[in-house]
DNA sequence: TCTGGGGTCCTAGGACCC
DNA sequence: TCTGGGGTCCTAGGACCC
């Protein structure tokens, strides 16, 4: 059987911990630029207040001074799930951490009883060491495990934080409570159409003939189907298996206009995520920068571009890929428009040491890996950016506003073992 | 005034090959 | 008038997740 634990309200749960006034009020966590709601207490959430509702509509849920807003601190959170992961990956077999506040496991026995006292017991222990809340929930396959860790957390007959889903008469009922956009794999689009044929309810979706669901949808919807009936099907991917595609993108904290300001954000991309790809120990095959305007401005006229390069051979040195994102950026930028988003992504992600060197790059490729070990050498050594490319010196008008963030005390810089950089925040 | 930042997988369709 | 068939690889885009 599969287990899930998943943590409550994780972002707000992670702030209390800090600081426990925070408790009982209601509490939300605002995205990067303090855009929308990525986080809410429960206190939040009978306000009201949705997932993802934008910052400056929360007047229209209730008085936002009566409502605690924070800035997200992804470097805390990412540090605090590392912690509850390595409490659970000494407790259980099998841990596939799928996200930041989620994992599955295989839980440790046959019997259900003895399943649920131990899953009981390691609640309790992640509260006491980390001091966020989990939920955990067990079945026979994850997508079930998924259903029945939200009847743990959401259910107040449930004191202990676990909840089973085993018997087929019990999966029966709580499917048929469950409505279809609430099962795990079914988004908007596709509630929308198995609603217009009838099918509102995970039990009803669960009967369909699964070849129609084939048909009808894609072999991704059909395993969902399968889950559903107790089959375990879904292939995770456990985030311990190294990343295909790396990120680093931001919206500004304003729109620029000047191609310098742009192009600075850029250069501070690629080098984040050259950084990333090296702590990884991979290197990229391709690197691609794209722009875009605001979407939310209809009195600007809107572009958005983006332009993939190929590597010579594929790399993870920051000169390199900073290099190839300017030539991407240089071949997409436009004069006369507003810029209100950027990112650069690698992608064709393969582990350093497997590198087929271009006879032409060898000499090149020995060299730039020393320079970049000996600078990621020296910024390990202070915690910090020390060195750094000269391009990225620029005033960093795109910065991000995050007006409403936390004090970041002397507490947090001990908790987390390293100083905390607001301005240079990667997940 | 103000609307996030990552990821993954699958499919369809085109290019190309024999 | 007739104008193959089957396979692979790649890419773009859509769907999903947290």
């Amino acid at each position: 059987m599969y287990g899930l634990i998943d943590c409550n309200n994780f972002f707000v749960s992670c702030e209390r911990v800090f600081n426990p006034s925070l408790n009982g009020r209601p509490v939300v966590v605002l995205s990067n630029n303090d855009g929308c709601v990525i986080a809410r207490s429960n206190e939040a959430k009978v306000l009201g207040i949705p997932m993802g509702c934008p910052a400056f509509q929360l007047k229209d849920y209730t008085d936002p001074s009566q409502v605690v807003q924070l800035s997200a601190r992804h470097i805390v959170y990412s540090d605090i799930s590392h912690r509850i992961m390595s409490i659970m990956g000494s407790e259980v077999e099998g841990l596939e951490v799928y996200s930041v506040d989620e994992a599955f496991f295989r839980t440790p026995y046959d019997d259900v009883e003895r399943n649920h006292a131990f899953l009981a017991r390691l609640v309790k222990k992640v509260h006491r060491y980390v001091g966020v809340p989990v939920s955990i929930g067990f079945a026979p396959s994850r997508s079930l495990a998924k259903i029945a860790s939200h009847i743990a957390k959401k259910d107040r007959r449930i004191t202990d934080g676990v909840y089973w889903l085993v018997r087929p008469e019990a999966i029966d009922i709580i499917l048929s409570r469950t409505p279809i956009a609430d099962v795990w794999g079914i988004g908007q689009r596709l509630a929308a159409s198995l609603l217009g044929r009838g099918i509102d309810t995970a039990y009803k979706f669960a009967h369909m003939p699964s070849g129609m669901v084939r048909a009808l949808y894609s072999v991704v919807v059909e395993r969902t189907q399968r889950e559903l009936r107790g089959e375990d099907c879904q292939q995770i991917n456990p985030v311990t298996i190294a990343h295909k595609s790396l990120m680093t993108s931001r919206t500004f904290g304003r729109v620029l206009t000047d191609r310098r300001q742009v192009q600075d954000a850029i250069v501070h991309f690629a080098q984040a995520t050259a950084r990333r790809l090296r702590d990884e120990h991979q290197v990229a095959a391709s690197v691609m920068t794209y722009v875009r305007g605001d979407h939310f401005r209809d009195d600007l006229p809107y572009y958005s571009n983006s332009c993939e390069m190929r590597l010579r051979t594929p790399s993870s040195s920051t000169m390199t890929l900073v290099h190839y994102a300017l030539v991407a950026f240089n071949s997409i930028f436009r004069e006369g428009f507003a810029y209100r988003k950027a990112g650069v992504m690698v992608s064709g992600l393969t582990p350093d040491n497997m590198v087929q060197l271009n006879v032409w790059d060898s000499e090149d490729h020995g060299k730039q890996r020393s320079l970049m070990q000996a600078i990621d050498g020296i910024n390990q050594r202070y915690n910090a950016n020390v060195v750094q490319l000269a391009p990225d010196v620029g005033d960093h008008s795109w910065s991000p506003n995050q007006s409403h963030l936390a004090p970041s005390s002397q507490t947090l810089r001990i908790y987390t073992g390293q100083i905390f950089d607001t301005d240079d925040a990667p997940i």
